[in-house]
DNA sequence: CACGCGTGGCA
DNA sequence: TTGCCAAGCGT
């Protein structure tokens, strides 16, 4: 046991854990943890993935029909690569469920289905970049990585009244989280400090006056906690439009059209559909098409003003590009957000077939 | 290293 | 309504 002041934070913030821990169905607890109960890798890897720039809230439901579907990651390794992607649907930066099965497939063909136990060969399989490694092997392994997201960035940030703006801070968070990461509990302190970024220290409006570092905090003795970490100044997103086309045939079939592996929404289901440049472009068959209105959607880098074109064909109708799928064979389920938004205007406006 | 990459909640 | 924000990664 160290006895400096920087040992000190960090157990002040294991006690606090000790106390206030979130429940999460990835997550031991800290009184199991100290019982000897272990973490699911698999599990913990699967929660950090999906939890990579999205909230606990939006993950839990997600996380938790994956688990039930596919309990271990042989189960994952194994599954249809539509069949993933239509369970990730709605959640999100689509990159990483391609990854998640590769990583799958990595872990079962080069590794005997173990996730490897420490964070350099973590760092290795597609998908885990530098925060992951370091949280899964914190916390499904105790090693004493050093664990940097945005929830610790904003903490050391503020902690230690960093002023220079991020990216361009991050070296320095990660100096200053590291100093404070305890050779104990490398993985209650990691969610620890997560936690408190979740529900003390968070964005906007932390509160201080509940926080368990409140007395250390250099921020908070100088009242900028809330202009803390100074961020650079986005770009303005442009705005962009295109046309969608969405057809029915009487069967009931849709015409549907699986996107390019790579690139936005890349791998997911959709429609036909021109380029979203303003330029227009052909339908996908030759058919009575009628304009329905626009969807409005917004992505990471623009908006994205969808014109929707929609039409019902014969039995006998040829598409040039996409696929029919029976009934039983679309989910609406599987399109990513803007596909349903078009899919929804869509099906309001054709008559039942 | 800067950029592309989703979505839903909230002020 | 609009902009900002959330447990980042790959290129």
């Amino acid at each position: 046991m160290r006895d400096s002041g920087e040992s000190d934070l960090s157990t002040i913030l294991l006690n606090w854990y000790d106390r206030h821990a979130r429940i999460m169905p990835w997550r031991v607890p800290p009184d199991r943890k100290q019982a000897g109960e272990r973490p699911d890798p698999y599990r913990v890897w699967l929660s950090e993935v999906m939890l990579q720039q999205t909230t606990v809230a939006a993950v839990r439901a997600y996380f938790q029909r994956f688990t039930d579907r596919w309990p271990t990651v042989a189960d994952l390794a194994a599954a249809a690569d539509g069949d993933v992607m239509g369970e990730w649907a709605g959640l999100g930066y689509y990159a990483r469920a391609r990854n998640l099965l590769a990583c799958a497939r990595a872990v079962v063909r080069d590794h005997g289905g173990v996730f490897p136990a420490n964070r350099a060969g973590l760092l290795e399989l597609p998908g885990i970049g530098p925060y992951t490694a370091s949280a899964i092997a914190a916390i499904a392994y105790d090693e004493p990585a050093v664990v940097v997201d945005g929830n610790v960035e904003r903490v050391m940030a503020r902690l230690w009244r960093v002023e220079e703006p991020l990216p361009g801070a991050k070296t320095e968070l990660t100096r200053l989280a590291a100093v404070l990461t305890p050779v104990a509990r490398p993985g209650d302190y990691a969610q620890a400090v997560m936690d408190l970024g979740a529900t003390i220290c968070t964005p906007r409006n932390p509160a201080c006056g509940i926080c368990p570092w409140r007395d250390p905090c250099r921020a908070r003795a100088d009242g900028v906690q809330a202009t803390l970490p100074r961020k650079a100044e986005k770009a303005a997103k442009p705005v962009r439009q295109g046309v969608i086309w969405v057809a029915r045939r009487a069967d009931g079939a849709w015409l549907a059209e699986r996107r390019a592996e790579r690139g936005l929404l890349g791998g997911m289901l959709g429609f036909p559909g021109s380029d979203w440049d303003g330029a227009g472009g052909a339908a996908p068959l030759a058919a009575n098409w009628a304009e329905v209105g626009d969807v409005r959607h917004t992505f990471t880098h623009f908006h994205l003003i969808l014109q929707v074109q929609v039409t019902s064909v014969a039995q006998d109708a040829v598409a040039l590009r996409g696929e029919f799928l029976a009934p039983a064979a679309f989910r609406p389920a599987d399109l990513p957000t803007v596909m349903r938004k078009a899919f929804d205007l869509a099906n309001s406006a054709l008559a039942p077939p």
